[in-house]
Parts: C-alpha cells; structure tokens; sequence
DNA sequence: TAGCTGACGCAAA
DNA sequence: ATTTGCGCCAGCT
C-alpha cells in the first residue's frame, strides 16, 4: 500500500539520515525525485507524522531550523538537533563543518 | 469539485 | 541585508 510515490519517496530520504546529520527541504525533494516540491515536503511532514521519519533533523536552505511544530518551532527543533549531534550556533545549523 | 493554505526556495528590487 | 513576488505539491475546508 504505497500512499503516493512522493510520500514514499521522501518519509524514506529522511528516514535515511544518520545521526549527528541533518538536510535541507531542497536536497530531500531532489532526492525524492522531486527537485522542486520542497514545499510539498513540509506539507508532508506535517501531514505524515511518522516517528521513523525525524523531520526535525529537516531543516531550510538557510541553514535555520525552520519550523517544526507550532509549539516551539524552531527552538524545539535547535534542541533536538543538538541532542544528535549537530552544532547549531546562532539559530543557524552547522553541518559538522564551518 | 474548486480554492486556499502551508513546517519552503530563489530571484528581483 | 531585508522585503516582495512567484512557483511548486499535498492536504484541508
């Protein structure tokens, strides 16, 4: 029972991510094949709230955490990110390097 | 069924 | 650096 090819697609890119590593919307949607559905992304995040697929560790092309909930949002997000791993100075996250 | 919104991204001003 | 407009897909009213 495959929900639709991008949903699929994308709950399994972010199931994919190691910890201590996070991706932008942009590099998930072009890995689920859709380069230009980042905001379909979201809405499926949101919409899928499956506990295998860490969106928190979703976060923009800014480099911010973006939104993960509306209670807390991005300082909920920074936290949980932190907790694996990923050093998020400023509000911006920084991928293991800078 | 149709229309609007949204956890976004990028270009232009 | 910041703000505004446009484009994209899925979900909800």
């Amino acid at each position: 029972m495959v929900k639709t090819s991008f949903i699929s697609r994308v709950t399994g890119v972010v199931r994919r991510i190691p910890k201590g590593r996070v991706m932008t919307y942009k590099e998930v949607a072009k890995a689920a094949g859709h380069p230009g559905a980042f905001r379909a992304v979201g809405s499926v995040m949101k919409a899928n709230h499956d506990p295998a697929v860490p969106c928190h560790r979703v976060i923009r092309s800014d480099m911010r955490p973006g939104d993960y909930n509306r209670s807390g949002g991005e300082r909920t997000k920074i936290g949980r990110l932190v907790e694996e791993g990923v050093r998020v100075i400023d509000g911006k996250v920084v991928r293991g390097k800078k």
